[in-house]
DNA sequence: TGGTAAAC
């Protein structure tokens, strides 16, 4: 890199942007034309600094199955290969169980089964093909599918490895399945040191099937290192919703394995949990098809109030301490803000000060490096806890401090857990999270905060995922035109990749 | 130039 002149180690970071943006790799003019945004270059100039990034095989220059000029990085071009060629030979190695065997477990759990007709399909399906791909929008009935492809399974002597991209939805997924699921990162033997995993192409995981959930949230690296270490005899199923946030590192991998036709897709349309009249329901379709929602205020469970930017925040807290609780019977505790960054006008930090300051009363507090804790404050775990079984998102609530002996007390779900003053850099105030960090939880009621400033946050994958986590009630806070500006923007979602047209072509 | 997360 030092060896490199200042335009051509320009041109590396440039790349390095985009590879952050979410792209696999970038078309040749494209990157050129980013480059051009930060220094001034001539054609030649910018032509002869790629050909020394080249030389070195710092980037690398390929020739898409499309015929276009791309610019890689080495180490996601080998990626974005191993992993079409691994997808490709697992969906051409046969499975390990009879088809005759299947058909006779099938009518057996059939005639038992209160699944309905498409969800009966994923199961058989998912089962009698070697990759799947289960998705559908919340309260479609992926869990209850997914648990009924459980039980085929072990009807069948399967062993089935469970997993998830987060602590979280690892933890929410063992209890309605009853079968122990953990994050992919532990199932493949993760060392953070090494960087390594104890699983890997040389050292295969022996289950014959393999479920993914949540999987929207993979990226690229982590579905090669995933494909490594699974045999190829395996069946492998992938559940999730693409209209969910994109992940946050490289690639666009399930929407691609979707396109590039190499797994069976199961696509769960019937909405069973709330009533048809929901607009939750019918403003998050609406939003997916890049139509803008049904904000009238005619409904029971969607509303929106049409506020200044700098009223947003003070409306928010007026929403979660009194108009919810007042008109629709939920306490503050039900009620979460979501909103898509830490800094700014109504983003995380501004959101918790200020309902930390309307919600709880002071006579309990501490003050620590971090900032200040109160009993009765909402709190969120930012990291897997395996030790008092809390993972990274769970929210609980401030049940006692104690001064003496410099332990804060913590009530989740179903653990209540102390924490010493110093083990409390993991624990966040949380009236506020972020709409990633929300991916896979729901609350009875969500109130998101959206105005022009948060910009190259509106996108719109985020007020789909914002709304879809509530189960009764959605209050928007701000201006129609920030919405609008959301539901036009796909361009997190539009990323460079070409894992389906390498998929296509081997 | 800015913004989002996760794993042991």
């Amino acid at each position: 890199m030092e060896n490199l002149s200042a335009l051509a180690q320009t041109i590396v970071k440039t790349m390095e942007q985009m590879m952050r943006a979410g792209h696999s790799h970038v078309p040749a003019e494209n990157l050129i034309k980013a480059v051009r945004k930060r220094k001034s270059a001539n054609n030649s100039q910018l032509a002869q600094a790629l050909q020394e990034t080249l030389d070195v095989h710092v980037l690398v220059q390929t020739t898409l199955p499309t015929g276009e000029t791309v610019i890689y990085q080495p180490r996601m071009l080998q990626m974005e290969k191993s992993v079409a060629k691994r997808l490709k030979s697992i969906a051409a190695s046969k499975a390990s169980l009879s088809p005759s065997k299947l058909k006779a477990t099938l009518k057996r759990i059939a005639s038992s089964s209160t699944l309905s007709d498409e969800q009966f399909a994923a199961v058989q399906g998912s089962i009698a093909n070697k990759l799947s791909v289960l998705t559908g929008g919340p309260g479609t009935g992926k869990t209850t599918t997914l648990k009924a492809v459980l039980d085929l399974a072990q009807h069948m002597y399967l062993t089935v490895a469970l997993c998830a991209p987060t602590g979280q939805a690892a933890k929410r997924l063992t209890q309605p399945t009853g079968c122990e699921a953990t994050t992919i990162h532990r199932l493949l033997r993760y060392n953070p040191e090494e960087k390594d995993f104890g699983y890997n192409a040389g050292h295969r995981l022996s289950e014959d099937l393999i479920v993914i959930d949540e999987s929207s949230m993979i990226d690229l690296w982590l579905l090669h290192h995933l494909l490594r270490a699974v045999k190829d005899s395996a069946c492998l199923l992938f559940v999730g919703d693409i209209h969910q946030l994109p992940s946050v590192g490289a690639g666009n991998v399930l929407h691609d394995i979707i396109q590039s036709g190499v797994a069976s897709v199961f696509n769960l349309t019937t909405i069973f949990r709330q009533g048809e009249d929901s607009h939750i329901v019918t403003n998050a379709q609406a939003i997916n098809t890049g139509e803008m929602p049904n904000l009238s205020n005619q409904s029971q469970d969607f509303f929106m109030f049409r506020v200044p930017t700098e009223q947003i925040g003070k409306m928010v807290s007026d929403i979660v301490a009194n108009r919810i609780p007042d008109n629709f019977g939920y306490a503050p505790e039900d009620i979460q803000v979501l909103t898509p960054m830490y800094k700014g006008v109504a983003g995380v930090d501004d959101i918790n000060q200020r309902l930390q300051a309307h919600l709880t009363d002071s006579s309990w507090c501490v003050q620590l490096k971090q900032g200040r804790f109160k009993v009765g404050d909402r709190v969120v775990q930012t990291k897997n806890n395996y030790d008092d079984n809390v993972m990274n998102g769970e929210v609980g609530q401030i049940a006692f401090i104690d001064k003496k002996k410099k332990t804060i007390t913590i009530q989740f779900d179903a653990e209540r857990v102390v924490y010493s003053y110093k083990k409390m850099w993991q624990i966040k105030l949380a009236y506020a999270i972020t709409t990633h960090r929300s991916q896979g939880s729901e609350y009875a009621a969500v109130v998101l905060p959206i105005h022009e400033g948060m910009s190259q946050m509106l996108q719109r994958n985020l007020p789909y995922t914002a709304i879809t986590r509530a189960k009764k009630l959605v209050v928007l806070v701000g201006s129609d035109e920030a919405v609008q500006q959301a539901i036009r923007n796909v361009s997190a979602t539009e990323r460079w990749t070409a894992l389906a047209s390498r998929i296509g072509q081997l």
